[in-house]
DNA sequence: CGACCATTTGATATGGATCAAGCGATGTGG
DNA sequence: CCACATCGCTTGATCCATATCAAATGGTCG
């Protein structure tokens, strides 16, 4: 596995931006990139920074101690990813393509959450929305291996620009091990909802939703 | 389903009690009862209060489309459940046993922790907790069935007074549902560790880990 | 005692894992 | 620029863990 852990020097420059910031976090940061399956931070590492993907995907993941990984999560540009329950980091994060990521210490952000109401509330829906993340993927891990990959694939066109088509940035071993089945599960069930109709497979990596309502069936 | 819902008339007068709150949510509820399998409150209803257990077990729970339910965890005395990523429950929680719970209004526990350091950092801790269980059922729920049994065993077992012995006051439908598994394969998978001698059963709803380092092991 | 409910046990079916091979795209060295 | 190695993905054949279907057992309460 290629190592590139971050250290980063935070600047207080950031990079020069054509708008203005989302959220507070945005305005702080200093620009990180990594690249393919490049670890941004490892498992049980101390979390002291929160991170915003700007371009590429990232993975949070956790090798068991049988070997098997599980991912937790997939972050798209504009996520912030690295907020975690305690003092370290429960799962390790990598770069799945070359990405760009905002780095800013966790401190600092707390701090700046202490006088600044708006910044609290922001942390607040953020940890909101990791745990409603969780949540989701419990209740996606008791499916049907087709629930799963419909799930899955809505999940990816709800966050996607244009809803309907999309890149998968990750490999069919990312998707088999967030969703807890074998690549050779995945690719069948895609093949299968492939030829039922329900999806285009323009290119492996690319899906086109051709029934979004037969898939959102499935998940029942 | 007994439906007794809670719509509870705050009292500023909490019930007495001979020993000072371990935190400051406890200082401030009201006491309130509820029956096995009552409803404490309905998945999608508005999420105003927080709620401790005083007495009982609580369970949070869904069900979904298809009829299955699947149940997002187990609340034993002391734990606080209520708090949601969002104004909605995402879950419905229900009495397992004859509980006590105390009540507090949310808005009365945000509006404390603006003012009260302490309480915020409680507050923080408590999602943290949450987003720790999420997280650690999503990896119970990949694994194999005498893996989530083993798995739930210890967990209970980490939160019982005396942590080798204890009784389940969840039946087994519960677990099946917790674990993602059916009553029988749970049935069946406790008989099995039963008969290897890695525990007991004096009673169907009585444990006693007699091998606990066989458990560490299973759950790899 | 008898009804009811929770749990266990047994027999069989099946969805997804595993093992194995083939295919297509991408990149590298001659 | 082509031959070939590599990698990611798909497809096929078989196996197995767990679900499903069914029935027996045991405990509790009226």
């Amino acid at each position: 596995m290629l190592r590139q852990t971050a250290s980063p020097a935070l600047r207080a420059t950031p990079a020069t931006r054509s708008h203005p910031p989302a959220n507070s976090i945005e305005g702080i940061g200093a620009p990180m990139t990594f690249g393919r399956n490049a670890e941004i931070y490892g498992d049980s590492e101390p979390a002291d920074y929160l991170y915003q993907v700007i371009r590429g995907t990232v993975r949070t993941s956790k090798v068991l101690t049988d070997g098997r990984r599980q991912i937790g999560g997939f972050y798209l540009p504009g996520d912030i990813f690295g907020l975690e329950a305690g003092d370290e980091h429960a799962f390790s994060a990598e770069a799945i393509s070359d990405s760009k990521v905002l780095v800013v210490k966790r401190s600092a952000v707390i701090s700046l959450a202490a006088r600044d109401n708006a910044v609290a509330r922001q942390l607040w829906t953020l940890a909101g929305r990791e745990l409603a993340r969780a949540q989701d993927h419990v209740l996606l891990l008791v499916k049907t291996a087709q629930e799963r990959v419909a799930g899955f694939l809505l999940e990816m066109a709800g966050r996607a620009p244009d809803g309907d088509s999309f890149e998968l940035s990750m490999s069919r071993q990312d998707i088999a091990d967030y969703l807890g089945l074998t690549i050779e599960t995945v690719s069948r069930t895609l093949t299968s909802l492939e030829s039922e109709g329900v999806i285009a497979l323009p290119t492996s990596r690319r899906v086109v939703l051709r029934n979004p309502q037969a898939l959102r069936q499935m998940i029942a």
